[in-house]
DNA sequence: GCATTCATTAATGCATACGCAAATAAATGC
DNA sequence: GCATTTATTTGCGTATGCATTAATGAATGC
């Protein structure tokens, strides 16, 4: 056996992987209503698993269950979006701030390093689908390194629900260079164990992105993403 | 029918409250473990819909579900209230923020400054528990004016994660004197509309008490509640 | 023609059943 | 006596069936 990944999912995960990246993909747009046998069906299994699959992501705010109308899509709306952004800005200026306290040595701090000149090249190369990656991958490295799981769990979450809406504004918005002035300067207060400017930056940095992706949402009409 | 509220409940949620409740009154101790089969018997319904309620309490960090071993009831370590803390921290200090931000009348804040007297008269009363349900009710009260749904969902669900810790160190901890100061300038620079002071003052009061409380639990080795 | 009631349909909530795999106990070999 | 294998138990994952109840459409009265 050369895989030596055993892929032994129960149902039950593999609707929930399957039910998040046809979400993710647009296969079941926001707003959208879907039955759960329809679902069990197109899955190739019974309702049991499809249920419990639809509570998880219930609970993670990317669907509603509504009897007798199926499983609703949660669209996202700019409000939503505020308020998503808003959570996102507390607790990942929270997780700057812890990890300039922690003080971090430089090479603790490479990857983070790394995701900032990814997305220098990737403004370079003009390549939008490797900035969001690597604008991702800072963020996540950012909210990893301030060691508390359930700031990275909620912001697991929160990241899941604006996910259709940034790929949808990715190339409506405008180039993102100042973002990475923003970057480097979290950094290097990371870097310097400065945490009040850490978190003031980090904070900044946010709350501009909020406005910016608002705007836009505003502009261009989409209410429902 | 004299009692005009409907019950109806669907066993799911019967399910659901029984079990919280059950949890939060110990009876369901932190750390034990429980069969799917006897919760079922214990509630009188079937493991269906309790197979549901403990999902939607494990995603809401209450619980976890083990093969085999039956659903294990979390218990809080003092790690686990850094984390909470942090959390509640960075949120409620960002709502304290909005909350000043939106110029509220001085009648908009009526309920949280109801909730001070109340607990100004709890301390003077030495009624901890009434200071308790008084602080409580300051916090989500704040949490409600800064207007965000996503902060105030969060900010239940880590306030169940630390209910029987805090009910535990209620009667151990010192008299809190010093919190309604706290308090009070945070309604004040609200009433100001001053968000920066607002922001600021309830972050310090947040992370003063996670001190207090992780302290608390080091001192008397209150490791697992 | 419109509203109201009734019948029908259909999706859910939940009980039940069962196969499988993990945990435990028993049995066998050394 | 100890280790290893085999048998047994047991709890879970999931399929299935059914009663309940909301939603839809038909029928009736005004």
């Amino acid at each position: 056996m050369k895989d030596a990944a055993q892929k032994s999912l129960s149902n039950s995960q593999r609707a929930l992987q399957e039910l998040r990246r046809m979400i993710f993909a647009g296969e079941l747009a926001g707003g959208t209503d879907h039955l759960e046998s329809e679902l069990a069906d197109r899955l190739g299994m019974s309702r049991t698993p499809i249920r419990e699959a639809a509570l998880t992501l219930e609970n993670q705010g990317l669907l509603e269950l509504r009897p007798r109308k199926g499983v609703r899509i949660l669209p996202v709306s700019p409000s939503d979006m505020r308020e998503i952004y808003e959570v996102l800005t507390a607790l990942e200026s929270q997780a700057a701030e812890q990890a300039a306290q922690r003080g971090y040595s430089e090479a603790d701090l490479s990857e983070l390093a790394a995701a900032i000149e990814d997305m220098d090249r990737a403004v370079a190369d003009q390549d939008l689908e490797a900035w969001a990656e690597a604008d991702n991958r800072f963020h996540a490295e950012l909210v990893r390194l301030g060691d508390n799981n359930r700031v990275a769990s909620i912001f697991n979450m929160m990241n899941d629900q604006v996910r259709r809406a940034r790929m949808t504004t990715l190339y409506i918005r405008p180039v993102p260079t100042k973002s990475n002035a923003d970057h480097r300067a979290v950094y290097e207060a990371i870097r310097q164990g400065d945490a009040e400017t850490a978190r003031r930056r980090h904070r900044e940095h946010r709350q501009h992105a909020k406005e910016i992706l608002i705007e836009l949402l505003e502009k261009h009409r989409l209410n429902r993403l």
